[in-house]
DNA sequence: CAATCTAATGCTACAATGTTGCATCAAAAC
DNA sequence: GTTTTGATGCAACATTGTAGCATTAGATTG
């Protein structure tokens, strides 16, 4: 990785804003997250740490995104396999829904659809709304229809 | 599937009319997730064929599961956990959102919240979506927030 | 700068959830 | 009743995530 820190360090800001220690785990997967169109599984990310030749352990990943999660600072989503997918939080405003695409696995933002809280039973506290949004992507719908290769 | 469903017996009638053969273990879980007011997990419903003493195996269980989501006769939702949960398509509407109590894990159906299918980028196929509300449930909400027993 | 204090790390082991292969069984057809 | 083949049950494995604990290394203090 050629000298990383082209917006100044904003990674090690982050961390340090919110009491942590600035390690080299957590801004590798903090700058990757932010270098990211879209939200990442814990194993992209370890694949993203490899190639950027930071060491990093299975375990101390998932700690550092539960860390990460913990502070505000990415999010969690919950993507349509069994494994979670974690993108940076940007201005408190997590109110966009996702894409996951039935093909290719892939998930993408779309900033611009509201995932719309409605009425609740009385009683009901709502903390906070997934939308996702399944079927298939620009890339393998209308291109994928008459290949599908798999 | 002209009103594949006469109400008594239904679950081998359900079976019988997609070609499937009629086994203890399928008609034992239609017929838990039709009495279920809530969509069930693989486990919950494991319990429930012990609990009527019908005799079964883990995987033959999760390919029971694959064959009635295959068939459009039951649906997955991705909760909150990584587990699936599964509950029975109606009518072939399943335009309704999940409530997720992130204190007692349980997932309601609120049925009178459509998804609302908004406008995708170009080249983009919908095929479903999936709106699961995270919060605490009207139980869990206020008469938990004073004793919080966990 | 060295000493110190402790949050993070990196093991190892384990738990939960799901999948694959294959021999056997039994539901449906003959 | 016999045959056919879909469904089952078992064992083994894969993936995703957690827990405990000794060690390392960020931050702090003197």
């Amino acid at each position: 990785m050629p000298h990383a820190a082209p917006a100044a360090g904003s990674a090690r800001d982050l961390i340090a804003a919110h009491g942590g220690r600035v390690t080299r785990t957590r801004i590798a997967v903090i700058e990757t997250l932010q270098r990211s169109a879209h939200p990442l599984s814990h194993d992209e990310i370890g694949a993203a740490l490899d190639a950027a030749g930071i060491a990093h352990d299975r375990v101390t990943l998932y700690r550092a995104l539960d860390w990460l999660v913990e502070q505000g600072i990415a999010q969690r989503i919950a993507g349509g396999e069994r494994a979670w997918r974690f993108e940076i939080r940007v201005g408190g405003a997590h109110r966009h829904a996702h894409f996951h695409c039935e093909r290719c696995g892939q998930i993408v933002c779309l900033e611009d659809v509201p995932a719309a809280a409605p009425h609740l039973p009385a009683g009901f506290e709502l903390e906070r709304a997934e939308l996702v949004l399944h079927g298939a992507c620009a890339d393998c719908g209308r291109a994928g229809a008459k290949e599908r290769g798999r």
